[in-house]
DNA sequence: TTTTTAATGCAACTTAGTTGCAATAATATT
DNA sequence: AATATTATTGCAACTAAGTTGCATTAAAAA
């Protein structure tokens, strides 16, 4: 097991996800003023983070991937427990915490991972 | 409103996704035996076959998107409430009917669509 | 300070999906 | 049944997202 390393491109990078509202794309990440690396070493910083459990990937129904801060993991296998909602006016996506309904499986099916995405409006644009 | 037309290909890709027992990728698709047409007219089959409610696509947790029959569509809104599982043994997508839980939203959110991903073992792993 | 090796940048590649356009073939019209 | 109309197809070329190999750079350990 190798070591991982603190640099700069990477800090900036989980500090970018962790002050963000709403779940990064990696296009949004690279285009940030803040981010000044490579488009690879973007995406590599990406797989770090999420290696050591500190971002997660969210994937919405139109196939777009985003990147959010872990705050609720339960353990270490990343069974996020918690809805996905993606507001369909400001496009934003959000982690809803304490949200976890109980899927109810047929017969001889066995649970191991639960991903929930919710499409509507959010309470900002409601408001 | 242009009018659709039944082509050998769009039938022969139709009757592919209805027969199968699990959703299928475009490629999967592309390179039945059955299919013979173009990668470009397979993906503006499946296109057209979404507009006319009769396929569903599915996204899993992993980007890979798949396609799978319509059987319990409410209406042409195509607000699918059933969850699809994804077998990470045969790797089979399936759509669970008869299983939609109630998600429960924060205050002031509003909800339009639902969209559940359940991984695990499917029923014929399991026995 | 030197050594070790994880992290980076760059070029090139893959995979999924899209677009424009001329040619083809369903379907409607005569 | 023959013709006209236009949806559908094939092809070439393109975009967008993500990956890989490799030489170079820079954290962190010695």
């Amino acid at each position: 097991m190798k070591k991982t390393r603190n640099t700069k491109a990477k800090q900036v990078i989980l500090d970018l996800i962790t002050d963000s509202n709403s779940a990064l794309t990696a296009n949004e990440i690279q285009h940030s003023e803040l981010v000044a690396c490579d488009r690879v070493t973007t995406y590599r910083i990406l797989d770090r983070l999420q290696e050591e459990g500190l971002i997660h990937r969210v994937v919405t129904h139109d196939s777009i991937v985003r990147f959010a801060r872990c705050r609720t993991c339960v353990d270490e296998t990343h069974h996020h427990q918690h809805v996905h909602f993606n507001c369909q006016s400001c496009q934003a996506v959000l982690c809803l915490e304490n949200t976890s309904p109980t899927i109810q499986l047929p017969a001889q099916f066995t649970l191991t991972e639960v991903h929930i995405t919710v499409s509507g409006i959010c309470d900002r644009c409601n408001a």
